[in-house]
RNA sequence: GUCUCGGUAGCUCAGCUGGAUAGAGCAACUGCCUUCUAAGCAGUAGGUCAUUGGUUCGAAUCCAAUCCGGGACACCA
C-alpha cells in the first residue's frame, strides 16, 4: 500500500505525526515514535491548521528552533503535498496549512456516514453495572446523573467497539425497605396506586418519609432522657458509651466547637433512634423477611412490585435500559462461600467472637470486616460475592461500577480483596467515581427535604420547553399535537440530560434550577437547533444528482474549513470520551460543532450570507456545502445519541 | 489524625500526557430578523489560573509545602 494512502486512513493528527518522524529520521537520523511529536491545532492568528511544536527536537537537530522547524516543513511539503501544502515558521512553531484536497476528499468519502465514528468491534467485553436503586423511595437528581452517566458511558464504549452488557443491581431488600412497609402497614389504611392515583416508586416512598418523621417523634423523648442521664432505653455498654458522650458534650473545649457538638449529637441521636418502638419493629421485619416469613414476604413482593411499575414509567421515559438486572434479595447471600475459601487459603482470619476478617494494613488500609461472628454478611461480602457473579455470567474484561465518589474506599478495598484472594473477576473492577451533586445551597439531604425528586425534574423540564416555544412564537401551526409533545420531550429530556453530563464527572457539580432550565447558551438545545436548521436546509435543497460521486476540487473558505476539520476530529474526540469516561468531552464537543455552525450558518458580509447553501454563487460550492453541512448533522445526531438525547428534524 | 478529590472571569464550567497573547456559556452592555429557522450571529467589558517555592528554552498544566473546601476511613448500605 503506497505511503500516501496509509496515511488518509489516519487522522490528520497521525498522520502528520507519522510523516513526522520520517522527516526527522531522513533529515537528523533519529528514531522518533509518533508519540513524540506534539502536534497542536494553530493559534487562529496564524496561517495553517495543525502545528509541530519543534522545540524539543533541537537536542537532536543541533540547530536553533526556527531552522529545525524549516528544515522539517520543507520536507513535509517536498515529500507530502497530498497532505501538506505550505508551513510557516513562528520560533519554535510548525505551522502546517493541510491541502484542500486532503479536506474535500475526507469530506466525499465520510459526508453520508450515519453511523460516523462508530468502530468496529474489538472482541473486549464491558460490564457497566448503573443506576441501582433503592426500592423504598424515588428517584432523585443524584439519580439521573448516574443513570445518564451509566448510560452514556454504556454507549461510548460500544461506538469504541465494545461489546457492553448494561447492568442494574436492584437494592430490594433490607433495613429501608422495611421502614417502608411497616409505615405503610400502620399507617396507609391499605392505600395503594390504583386507590390512590399515585404513583408506586412515591407512594413507597411516602411512606418511607412517615416512617422517618414517626423515628424522630419518638426519639425525642429518649435523646431527652439521654442528656439527662437517664439511660433508661439502653443496655449497659450503651448507657457507658452514652456517659461518655454527654460528658464530652459538657467540657468547654467541645461546647464552644460547633462541628464536635453537632457531632456528638449525631451519635446520640442515631443511638436513640435505634431503641425507638417503630424501629424495633422494623428490625423484627427484617428478621422476619429473612425467615422467609410468608406475610412480610408478601407485602414485599407488592410493594416492590409498586415501585418497579413506577421505576419502569420513568427509565421508559428517560430512554434508560437495562441488558441485565440483578436483585439483592437474590444475591446477598453470595460471598459467604469466598469467605470461606479465603479463610482455606488463609487469606482471612477469624477473630475470637467468630468475626471474620482481612488484614488491610500492609497495603496502607486498615482491617476489613467480612463476616459478623454472627455468621450475616456485610455489605462488603456482598459486593464480592456479587462481582464474581458477574463474571461467572459474562467473562467480562472489565466490570464497571458507576457510582458516586463516597464510595471510592469501599471499591478499593473490593478489588484488593478480589486480588487477594485471587478471583478472576479482580483486574477488571473499574470504579468510576462520579462527584456528587449539589444544591447551591448545599448538599441534598433527605431528612431536611431538600432532594430534588427525578420526575418532577422531567415533568419541569418538559413543561419548561413547552412554555418557551410558545413564548418564541414558533411557527409550529403544522406540527401535530404528538408531534408537539415529541418535540417538548426531546427538547426538555435532552436539556436536563445535557445540563448533568456536561460537567466532567469526577467534579462534584453544582445544581442551580434556574440555569438548568435554560435553552440558550452552552445546551442541548442549542445543539437541537443547529442540528434541526441543518435538516430544514436539507428538505429545501431535495435532492442533488452525483452527490456521492462530487469531490470539491477549488479552495475553501475558512468556514467550511473549520467545520470539516472539526467533523474529521470526532473519532479522535470519542476515543478521549472512552479513555476519560466522560460523556463530559461528548458534549463540549458537540457544543463546538455547533457553534461552528451557526457561524457558518449565520455570517454575513453587507447583508450577504457567506455560505449561503440554496444560493451558492457556484454547483459545486453548493454541493460542497451541502456534503459539510450533511457531515455535521451526522456528527452531531451521533454524539448526541451517545448521551442518550434525542435529535428534532423542526423546531 | 490518616487517606483522597477539588480551588481557573461576578456565577456555572472547558483547558491539565508542559507549548504561542488562558477559552466558552450565563449575567451586563452595543449592534444584526424583506432572501436556508434570531432557541441564532457579530462585538465590548470582565483573570494575581488559591498562595509560595522548585523543575526548564517554556508551567493553569509536573513536583513540594501551605491555606481553603468536599468526601472517605462503620459488625450502615
Amino acid at each position: 500500500m503506497p505511503l500516501a494512502l496509509i496515511i488518509f486512513r489516519m487522522s490528520v493528527v497521525q498522520s502528520i505525526r507519522t510523516a513526522a518522524v520520517t522527516a526527522i529520521k531522513s533529515l537528523y537520523d533519529q528514531s522518533l515514535t509518533v508519540a513524540d511529536i506534539s502536534v497542536n491545532t494553530t493559534k487562529p492568528e496564524f496561517e495553517g491548521e495543525y502545528t509541530i511544536v519543534v522545540f524539543s527536537f533541537t537536542k537532536f537537530s543541533r540547530q536553533k528552533p526556527e531552522e529545525t522547524a524549516q528544515r522539517i516543513g520543507e520536507y513535509l511539503v517536498a515529500h507530502h503535498p497530498e497532505l501538506i501544502t505550505r508551513f510557516n515558521v513562528v520560533k519554535g512553531f510548525l505551522n502546517l496549512s493541510i491541502n484542500d484536497a486532503y479536506w474535500a476528499q475526507f469530506l466525499q468519502q465520510n459526508y453520508s456516514n450515519a453511523n460516523i465514528g462508530i468502530q468496529p468491534a474489538n472482541g473486549k467485553k464491558i460490564m457497566v453495572e448503573y443506576s441501582s436503586p433503592n426500592t423504598n423511595k424515588p428517584l432523585h437528581l443524584g439519580h439521573l446523573r448516574n443513570n445518564f452517566l451509566g448510560y452514556s458511558i454504556a454507549e461510548i464504549m460500544k461506538a469504541n467497539g465494545f461489546e457492553v452488557i448494561k447492568a442494574n443491581l436492584v437494592n430490594d431488600r433490607g433495613i429501608h425497605i422495611c421502614k417502608s412497609m411497616l409505615a405503610w402497614q400502620l399507617f396507609a389504611h391499605g392505600d395503594t396506586p390504583q386507590t390512590t392515583g399515585i404513583k408506586g416508586d412515591h407512594l413507597v416512598g411516602d411512606y418511607y418519609v412517615k416512617f422517618e418523621s414517626v423515628v424522630k417523634e419518638q426519639a425525642e423523648l429518649i435523646i431527652d432522657r439521654a442528656l439527662e442521664r437517664d439511660f433508661q432505653d439502653f443496655d449497659a455498654t450503651e448507657a457507658e458509651k452514652l456517659e461518655k458522650l454527654v460528658t464530652a458534650l459538657h467540657k468547654p473545649e467541645v461546647k464552644d466547637d460547633k462541628d464536635k457538638t453537632s457531632k456528638i449529637m449525631d451519635d446520640i441521636k442515631e443511638m436513640s433512634r435505634n431503641k425507638t418502638e417503630i424501629m424495633q419493629q422494623a428490625k423484627i421485619m427484617l428478621q422476619q423477611w429473612e425467615a422467609g416469613n410468608h406475610e412480610v414476604r408478601e407485602l414485599w413482593a407488592t410493594m416492590n412490585g409498586w415501585v418497579y411499575e413506577g421505576f419502569d414509567e420513568t427509565y421508559k421515559r428517560l430512554g434508560i435500559d437495562f441488558d441485565k438486572m440483578y436483585y439483592e434479595s437474590e444475591t446477598y447471600l453470595l460471598g459467604k462461600n469466598i469467605v470461606a475459601e479465603g479463610l482455606e487459603k488463609g487469606v482471612l482470619f477469624k477473630k475470637e467472637d467468630n468475626s471474620v476478617w482481612i488484614d488491610l494494613t500492609a497495603d496502607g488500609l486498615d482491617e476489613k470486616l467480612l463476616l459478623r461472628g454472627d455468621g450475616t454478611s456485610v455489605y462488603m461480602t456482598q459486593d464480592l460475592g456479587t462481582a464474581c457473579l458477574k463474571y461467572e455470567d459474562y467473562h467480562m474484561d472489565q466490570s464497571v461500577y458507576v457510582v458516586a465518589d463516597e464510595q471510592n474506599y469501599h471499591f478499593k478495598v473490593l478489588q484488593l480483596i478480589l486480588q487477594k484472594l485471587g478471583e478472576p473477576a479482580a483486574p477488571g473492577i473499574l470504579h468510576l467515581s462520579y462527584g456528587m451533586v449539589e444544591l447551591p445551597h448545599g448538599r441534598m439531604k433527605s431528612r431536611e427535604g431538600t432532594v430534588v425528586d427525578a420526575d418532577d425534574m422531567i415533568t419541569e423540564m418538559v413543561e419548561t420547553a413547552a412554555k418557551q416555544t410558545s413564548e418564541l412564537g414558533k411557527k409550529l401551526d403544522s406540527f401535530s399535537e404528538e408531534e408537539l409533545h415529541t418535540l417538548y420531550e426531546t427538547i426538555g429530556l435532552g436539556g436536563l440530560k445535557f445540563f448533568l453530563l456536561r460537567v466532567d464527572p469526577k467534579k462534584k457539580m453544582i445544581f442551580n434550577p434556574e440555569e438548568s432550565i435554560s435553552l440558550t447558551g452552552f445546551t442541548a438545545t442549542f445543539v437541537q437547533y443547529a442540528y434541526a436548521r441543518i435538516k430544514s436546509i436539507i428538505r429545501e435543497v431535495g435532492a442533488v444528482a452525483d452527490l456521492p460521486s462530487f469531490n470539491y476540487s477549488g479552495e475553501l473558505l475558512p468556514l467550511e474549513k473549520e467545520l470539516i476539520i472539526l467533523n474529521e476530529q470526532f473519532p479522535v474526540v470519542l476515543a478521549e470520551a472512552y479513555r476519560e469516561l466522560s460523556p463530559a468531552v461528548i458534549a463540549n464537543y458537540a457544543f463546538q460543532l455547533a457553534q461552528a455552525f451557526n457561524s457558518f450558518y449565520g455570517e454575513k458580509v453587507e447583508g450577504v450570507p457567506t455560505y449561503s447553501i440554496l444560493r451558492a454563487v457556484t454547483e459545486e460550492k453548493k454541493k460542497l456545502r451541502l456534503q459539510i453541512i450533511m457531515i455535521t448533522a451526522h456528527t452531531i445526531a451521533q454524539c448526541m445519541k451517545l448521551m442518550g438525547i434525542r435529535v428534532p428534524e423542526r423546531m
